[in-house]
DNA sequence: TAGATTGTTAATCGATTAACAATC
DNA sequence: TAGATTGTTAATCGATTAACAATC
C-alpha cells in the first residue's frame, strides 16, 4: 500500500512514455531497407522474414518484431510484398521527406559530409555550412556555400531549419551548439567527442568515431585471446 | 534432470564465453576518456565517479561499473587519480599502441578519413589506401599513397596489417572484403550499408551513417509528438 | 569520527528469443 | 489439406540501476 506512493530514483530518470522505438530496431531497419532494395532491383516480388534473416544473419523472429513496429503486414506462407515493405520502412524512417539541415565546422570531416552525395540519399539535405576561418568562408564545398557563423541565426530562423550537424573541433563544440540552440535547432547530429549541454527540447545523436574504433580494437583483441587461449 | 541436457536454439547462437566487455560500456569509455583529458589539462588531480556522472549526465553506479572493467581502482571519499585513470583507460582500449590499417575505396568518405588527422589520435594509423580509379591511383591523400587494389594482398601480407577500413560503394563492398580476407585482414571497419560475409576469424564493425540518421530523425519525430501531444 | 565514495551483490527493466496459435 | 510464415504472448538473458557493506 505504502510502496505505491514512494517515488524511486528510477522515476526521476524515467524515459519517455513508451511510444519509443528501441534503438537496436532503428539501427537494423536501414539494413533491412538496403537489403530489400537490392532484391527488389533483382525483381523479387515477395520476401519472408526467415529469408531476410538467413541473408543478414539475424534471428527470424527479431525481424518479424522489428517489422511489426513499422506497421508492415505480411501474409503467412508468402511473406511481405517487397515493394510495399520498402515503402513502409522508408515512410516509417521519414526517408522520403528530405529534412533540411545546416552544418557547423567545415573542416576535414565537415567537408567530407558536405561532398558526401549519399547523405541526401537518406533523408537529410545540407543547405548551408558555417565556419569562422576566413579561408573557408565564402567558398563552396560540394555545392554548399560556407558562411560565417554570425549569419547562422538569421538563416536558420528564416528557413526554419531543424537539424544541425556538428563537426567543429571538440574545443568549441559547446559554443557552436549554444548558437544552434539559440537559433531554434531541434536536433543535433554530434560528431565531436564532447558531451553537449542542451535543453530537453533538443535531441542529440552522437556519432563517435572514437567509440567505433574502441569497439573494433576490443573485438579484435578478444578474437585473438579466443584463438590463442587466454594464457 | 532432463532439461539440463536439452540444447536450445539459444545455445547454437550463443555468444563468446563472457570475457566480453558490453558494447555500451565500450561506447562510454572513450567519452569518459575525453572528459578526463579535459579536466586533467585543467589541473584536476582526482575525480570521483559521482563527479563524472554529474558532468556527463550518467548514473554514478554505471560509471563505477564501467571503470571496474578496466581494472581501475579508486579510493573511497577521494575517487580516482585523474592521470592514472586516463592511462588505464587508454591501455584498456589499446589506444597507445597505434594499430596499422589500410583503407579500400578512396572516394568522398575514404578521402575524408585519410585526411582526418584525428584518426591517428585514437589508435589507428592508415598506412596505405587502395582504389581502382586511374584518377586516384598514384595520388596522395593526406600523406597516404593511393595504390591499385591489385597490390593490396602483397602489401598487407608483407606488413602484416590486421585492420581494413571499407569505404567503397556498397555495390562492390563484398568484393573488396573478399580481397581483404584473402590477405588475412582480421578486422574490418565497414562504412558501407552492406552486410558483409566473412569467416568467423574476422571481426566486422559496422559504422552506418544510415542508422545514425534513422535514429536522429525518429527521435526528432518523437520529440514533436511529445510536445504537441499525439493527436 | 562522520560521511562520501568505492565496489560488489541483488533487483529491475528492457530487448531478444522461444513458443505457439492463427492463417493463408 | 499440409506446411510455411506471420504475429502475439511468454520466457530468457543481459545491461542498468539499486542497495549496501567496506573503507578511507
Amino acid at each position: 500500500m505504502y510502496q505505491l506512493l514512494i517515488m524511486t530514483k528510477k522515476d526521476l530518470h524515467r524515459k519517455r512514455p513508451r511510444t519509443e522505438i528501441p534503438e537496436p530496431t532503428l539501427r537494423r531497419l536501414p539494413r533491412y531497407l538496403h537489403f530489400l532494395q537490392g532484391i527488389w532491383e533483382q525483381g523479387q516480388m515477395n520476401i519472408s522474414a526467415p529469408a531476410i534473416a538467413r541473408e543478414l544473419n539475424y534471428d527470424p523472429t527479431q525481424i518479424v518484431k522489428d517489422l511489426s513496429y513499422t506497421g508492415a503486414v505480411g501474409k503467412p506462407r508468402v511473406g511481405y510484398v517487397t515493394y510495399e515493405l520498402i515503402r513502409i520502412i522508408e515512410d516509417f524512417l521519414s526517408l522520403n521527406t528530405k529534412s533540411e539541415a545546416i552544418l557547423v565546422g567545415a573542416g576535414n570531416l565537415g567537408s567530407a559530409l558536405l561532398s558526401y552525395d549519399n547523405l541526401s540519399g537518406f533523408g537529410i539535405k545540407i543547405i548551408a555550412a558555417f565556419d569562422v576561418a576566413p579561408t573557408k568562408v565564402g567558398t563552396q564545398i560540394g555545392n554548399v556555400s560556407v558562411m560565417h557563423v554570425s549569419r547562422l541565426n538569421e538563416l536558420v530562423t528564416r528557413l526554419k531549419v531543424e537539424i544541425g550537424i556538428l563537426t567543429t573541433p571538440a574545443r568549441i563544440a559547446q559554443e557552436a551548439v549554444d548558437i544552434m540552440v539559440d537559433a531554434k535547432i531541434k536536433a543535433i547530429w554530434n560528431f565531436t567527442p564532447t558531451f553537449l549541454q542542451v535543453p530537453d527540447s533538443v535531441v542529440v545523436q552522437n556519432t563517435s568515431m572514437y567509440a567505433n574504433v574502441a569497439i573494433l580494437l576490443q573485438r579484435l583483441k578478444e578474437l585473438k585471446n579466443k584463438q590463442y587461449g587466454q594464457i
